[in-house]
DNA sequence: CGGATGTGTAACCGCGACAGTTACCGTCGT
DNA sequence: ACGACGGTAACTGTCGCGGTTACACATCCG
């Protein structure tokens, strides 16, 4: 399937930019945390921007901030953001026709894919960013914690 | 995601051997109706036999044949059988360890892939080979149908 | 103003996965 | 023995991805 990872770094950086609110983070930061090429995270925002989740400032002092709270932004939402193809693919060559299952298959496919994809959607559309945020708060009480932690809202 | 077609040939592969019980069918055959080449379609059934799902007879009158019931084949166990990759990616390298997401976010992360992932097999394990043939079965039952009432929705 | 600091995006490279293909060997029926 | 067939290795072309460089544009500050 050769999966990639564009889900992994998205989290990763939306979940800096949530620690970070109001104050722009710049893809040199969020680079050398996620450990990868500021540009390769500048691509990622750019999904992330179209998709409405973050906005950028350009210039000096610029950088990417969170302009939706983690709480309104499902995990599900992000992964659509991102992820550009299926996770199933149908035959890339029409079957034979003249079989009776070449002739059905691509239906059946369809709904089993539809299926298995919705499935998929609703497990991630069950958790947000804020979850993820108050998850790593929890598991690491460090002294870098300033604020208090917010309520835990894990199903 | 990029994801490959080997779960959309594999469904193919055994929805033809299961109409055909008991009698080898050939990798040209299933090649034709699949339209691709032998050799693919062989590949996938290494892995398929390797499952327990199929076993093939070598030489003259050979072929594959399906040795278990459709009923026990769920769609899961075929996925399974069929990706090699997980259907999530993490973090190709180590992120930085000075900052409080680079620490926290693989085991964050590891918890939302395997939910959502234990989705996915969930909704596959609900099918069986048997219902994928029944559902072909239904939807075309004889040559006397003026025209299919249902068409695929799917672009 | 002009340089420093950013973003945005295009272009390219290298890598890996995949389908497709060829080739060769082993196996089995006629 | 011969031909049909599976098993597998090896190679090719293509595609998507991460990584990188380069350049245009925007913004702040001295």
């Amino acid at each position: 399937m050769a999966a990639s990872c564009r889900f992994a770094f998205a989290l990763h950086v939306l979940a800096v930019l949530a620690m970070h609110p109001g104050t722009g983070v710049t893809s040199k930061l969020l680079g050398a945390s996620v450990n990868t090429h500021p540009v390769v995270i500048r691509r990622l925002i750019s999904a992330l921007r179209k998709a409405g989740f973050v906005c950028c400032a350009s210039g000096a002092k610029g950088g990417a901030t969170l302009c939706r709270p983690p709480e309104e932004i499902s995990l599900d939402a992000i992964y659509q953001a991102i992820q550009p193809a299926r996770a199933f693919a149908a035959h890339p060559q029409q079957p034979d026709a003249g079989c009776p299952v070449g002739r059905q298959i691509k239906t059946v496919l369809a709904d089993v894919f539809s299926t298995a994809e919705q499935a998929l959607h609703e497990s991630l559309a069950q958790r947000t960013l804020a979850d993820v945020v108050a998850t790593m708060s929890e598991e690491v009480p460090s002294p870098l914690r300033t604020r208090p932690p917010r309520r835990a809202v894990r199903a």
